[in-house]
DNA sequence: TAGTCGTGGTG
DNA sequence: TCACCAAGACT
């Protein structure tokens, strides 16, 4: 690892300060310092690119334009405005903290980082980074942006996929961060991150920084940052049952746990559970299902294969292969055993659809208007 | 600690 | 189709 005298420190500083009063990006969210508005766009853009969020942002702020409004926010209203974005725990975060600045603070925000980390939903670098840009605390934002620059610039050999490493980064940028204006500092590393020094397609050769980029000068920029591969998404093959009738169709909520917990979906059913023998066939499969619907919840539906691909979707860890099966039952049939519910398609617009409901539902009426 | 938690973009 | 990435936090 490179070490700088405190010349270097302070020409690294200047340099990089007046690139970014030069070439800052224009984001909605750096109209002001506002530490709501910082907060909530530091929320939204956890592993999530700037241009995603962008619309995001501006829809919550003109929805829930005060943390007081979003403390008093309707779960459904808040979760609608959150569709599509993932990681849906921040937003249920998001209002949780917000009820923790109204009631426990009076609305008036703590302004240490270790303060903030007490909120939830904030760890280690939201805390830095609302800390430095909404209150002037000259500490560490440690993202992937900063874990990728440094690693760089001070070719710096630790693997940021370790959790141990984020504490040799926050001592080394606390030594090197701007005292003056810390939150331009900070923001100033990710700008950079996310234009001369991204993670593929780099451009070091015009980086504003480029005389104190040791690795580049080594010409061994490309081993850095050091980081280990993460573990392929697991195949999952489900059934996904579009049932039917004239009150609409049978929506099931998922569990208060685990992945898209409490999202309304087509209710799902692992193959797997179903598979007696190697090789038995999908239409037995089918069979076996309708046997257990009937057993488990006294429903008698025909099921049948809706044609058309398979809808598949990858979330982090888990790759789901989905089979539609559709049925029609009675409007009068018995829902008490089955832990779901009739939903109007009029009534869809104003749920939270996860992205691999939106999908299944999209697959499903583009076959029925292929039949017609 | 390592696994869990979404989605969209890119090569 | 796949691997990997993008302003991480929580358990």
């Amino acid at each position: 690892m490179v070490e700088w005298s405190q010349d270097q420190i302070n020409a690294f500083q200047t340099t990089l300060l007046t690139w970014y009063d030069q070439h800052k990006r224009d984001l909605p969210w750096r109209q002001d310092h506002d530490p709501y508005h910082v907060w909530v766009s530091e929320i939204m853009l956890q592993q999530t690119q700037v241009q995603t969020v962008i619309p995001y942002y501006l829809r919550f702020m003109k929805q829930f334009p005060t943390v007081q409004s979003l403390a008093e926010a309707d779960e459904t209203d808040l979760m609608k405005a959150w569709e599509g974005l993932g990681y849906y725990s921040r937003a249920r975060n998001l209002q949780r903290a917000a009820k923790q600045v109204v009631n426990d603070y009076h609305g008036h925000w703590p302004e240490t980082a270790s303060e903030l980390q007490d909120l939830s939903g904030i760890g280690p670098y939201t805390a830095g980074a609302i800390a430095s840009i909404a209150f002037n605390q000259p500490v560490a934002a440690v993202d992937g942006n900063a874990f990728r620059v440094f690693a760089r610039l001070l070719e710096i050999d630790d693997d940021i996929a370790k959790p141990q490493t984020r504490k040799i980064f926050e001592t080394v940028i606390n030594r090197l961060i701007s005292k003056e204006r810390p939150g331009d500092f900070n923001q100033a590393i990710m700008d950079l991150g996310a234009s001369y020094m991204t993670a593929t397609n780099f451009d070091s050769s015009n980086s504003p920084v480029k005389a104190f980029n040791q690795s580049y000068l080594d010409g061994i920029e490309s081993k850095y940052p050091v980081k280990t591969k993460k573990k392929r998404p697991v195949p999952h093959n489900y059934f996904g049952l579009v049932i039917r009738s004239s009150k609409g169709y049978l929506l099931e909520k998922r569990p208060t746990s685990g992945i898209l917990p409490n999202f309304w979906m087509f209710p799902l059913y692992d193959q797997q559970a179903l598979i007696k023998e190697k090789a038995d066939s999908q239409a037995q499969l089918i069979q076996r299902l309708e046997k257990q619907l009937q057993a488990d919840y006294q429903l008698s539906i025909q099921l049948h294969k809706v044609a058309g691909k398979t809808v598949s979707h990858t979330f982090t860890h888990q790759k789901w292969l989905i089979t539609l099966l559709e049925g029609d039952l009675s409007a009068t049939a018995d829902l008490s055993y089955f832990p779901g519910k009739w939903i109007q398609t009029t009534q869809f617009p104003k749920m939270a659809f996860s992205k691999v409901q939106s999908k299944m539902w999209e697959a499903y009426q583009n076959q029925r208007l292929s039949k017609k």
